[in-house]
RNA sequence: GACUCAUUAGCUCAGUCGGCAGAGCACCUGACUUUUAAUCAGGGUGUCCGGAGUUCGAAUCUCCGAUGGGUCACCA
């Protein structure tokens, strides 16, 4: 508030009031430096049988007030719950229960008591001491509505977790999913590892990255887009199975599926290839529901998909076929597929060689289709500047991408190791540069140098773990599994 | 970036045809010793998102701007 006290309206002033009054009284509540808790609310409820009777002391936030005559009730909410106050002016005495009438709606208190059940059967804590341990000078939302405008809860998150108990469940579980991972790779013998956010080029994936500048060395810096460059240079030095959580930037739109920062999982394996990784996502997504959810069926926006049952697989040229009828078996020329892409509605730029324009059909005609956990697999080269090709067909790379509820979940291939393919690779797409590929790659040389000195044949995979999140909490944006979304600031 | 909808009390929202700014919760005063969105009596606490215009008169109509939601575009 930037208010100065003459400025403040009433219903703000009077707590400011009732908190100048207790600091007279020497009772300040910001000199309190710790409380201590026996249990918690939900130990409370859930071990009532055993607590019936026995003294315990609780702390949290006052979220409501009924009764208030010589009794009252206060509902307060705890880490892990809400936990009922019973408060009795003979039990208190004169003095304190007037203090006590006078605590607010979101004043953070502790209390000390015994457990007991009132005669409509809650269980509560029959209250013989109460302190106020922080003062609230704000109200907080309504009781009934609670906060719902979305602009407010995601700019005012702590509002919304006081709030909205499934928010703070919603980010529980993020929690609980990431801890999941890390457990289970670590299981299978992989380091965790971190590489740098501040990185002169940004490789690794197609996007348009966020610039800035370092002054001590008067540099232009980029943020990482992806993570993977590092990651196989790790490979190459002889880290054989790593992996990295961490945020990425990319300076793109934002929607209910994209935020700019956003949090990509990665991982390699050395001596494996592209059919490792979908094993290994098979089981990691399995186990992940299982662990967090206690099921393998998940259910998003009313839509039911399997994890349990084998991941359906099929190549990216079947899947068009499939979906739009046009077969690219068929299809040798640029030529033949701009014509094919013409009679299919289907727009393309003039630098869009015959695999971007697979691509652009399978984006039009299949994604949304792909609902139930799917690998598309062998991707054209063109797209593809990282990956092995197929042994058996230039054309086409040793790749795949897993889809769920028809949203690119992972990423993953037989990652090219080649140096010399590796160089041409890069070149083409610096070729896509200038013909004004703004998303295109250039060759990192010192990711080069480590090519050449040898990587073993290695798998390698890349996870959304927003999009991960938001399928496994059912939540509807992205921006309602990060505690911070990015917003635009209001302050000029 | 385009289109579209929204913005009124601390929160959730009404506000008719352009005519004194409203309700519920919260809050204040009082009553009440087992309440559950407690109840009863009384009290409205406001930059109607910001600016300009039309008008005797604007929360309301017009234009410009801000922020947000949704859809689309780009991407994961």
């Amino acid at each position: 508030m930037e208010n100065n006290e003459q400025n403040l309206s009433e219903i703000l002033q009077i707590r400011r009031d009732k908190l100048a009054e207790l600091q007279q009284m020497n009772k300040n509540p910001f000199d309190i430096t710790k409380y201590e808790q026996t249990h918690s609310s939900k130990q409370i409820l859930d071990g009532f049988d055993d607590l019936e009777g026995k003294r315990v002391s609780v702390a949290g936030r006052l979220m409501s007030k009924r009764g208030m005559g010589k009794v009252g009730f206060c509902d307060m909410q705890d880490n892990e719950g809400k936990i009922q106050l019973f408060v009795k002016k003979d039990l208190l005495g004169d003095d304190e229960y007037a203090l006590f009438k006078k605590y607010d709606i979101g004043d953070i208190v502790g209390a000390e008591g015994v457990v007991f059940r009132t005669q409509t059967g809650q269980v509560s804590v029959k209250v013989d001491k109460i302190t106020m341990l922080s003062k609230s000078l704000l109200p907080l939302p309504e009781k009934f509505h609670g906060m719902t405008d979305t602009d407010l809860r995601y700019r005012q998150r702590y509002i919304d977790l006081i709030m909205n108990a499934d928010v703070k469940d919603t980010f529980v579980k993020r929690s609980q999913i990431i801890s999941a991972i890390r457990a289970y790779l670590n299981g299978l013998g992989f380091l965790e590892v971190e590489t740098p956010m501040l990185v002169s080029n940004a490789g690794g994936a197609a996007a348009r990255p966020f610039e800035t500048h370092f002054n001590a060395l008067d540099e232009n810096f980029k943020l990482r887009i992806s993570l993977e460059l590092y990651l196989k240079r790790l490979i190459v030095g002889g880290m054989d199975r790593v992996y990295e959580i961490g945020r990425v930037f990319r300076n793109e739109g934002l929607d209910t599926r994209h935020n700019p920062e956003f949090t990509l999982m990665e991982l390699y394996q050395a001596y494996t290839d592209y059919h490792g990784m979908m094993e290994l996502t098979e089981n990691l997504y399995r186990h992940l529901a299982q662990t967090v959810l206690g099921t393998t069926k998940i259910v998003y926006n009313g839509i039911e998909m399997d994890l349990g049952k084998p991941f359906e697989r099929i190549t990216m040229v079947e899947a068009v076929k499939k979906y739009s009828g046009v077969d690219f078996n068929g299809i040798h020329t640029l030529d033949e597929a701009r014509k094919a892409a013409d009679e299919h509605k289907v727009e393309y730029e003039e630098r869009h060689k015959k695999g971007d324009i697979l691509n652009l059909f399978f984006e039009k005609y299949v994604e949304e289709h792909l609902i139930q956990p799917t690998f598309v697999m062998d991707h054209p080269v063109e797209i593809s500047p990282l990956t092995k090709k197929k042994p058996d067909n230039p054309e086409y790379v040793e790749r795949f991408e897993f889809f769920m509820n028809g949203w690119e979940m992972a990423n993953a291939y037989s990652e090219l190791n080649d140096p010399i393919d590796q160089r041409e690779r890069f070149k083409a797409q610096e070729e896509q540069l200038a013909q004004g590929d703004e998303e295109a790659n250039t060759t990192d040389e010192d990711f080069m140098r480590a090519l050449e000195i040898g990587m073993p044949p290695t798998g390698g995979i890349g996870f959304g773990i927003d999009r991960m999140c938001m399928l496994l909490t059912d939540s509807p944006a992205i921006r309602d599994v990060l505690l911070f979304p990015t917003m635009k600031p209001l302050d000029k």
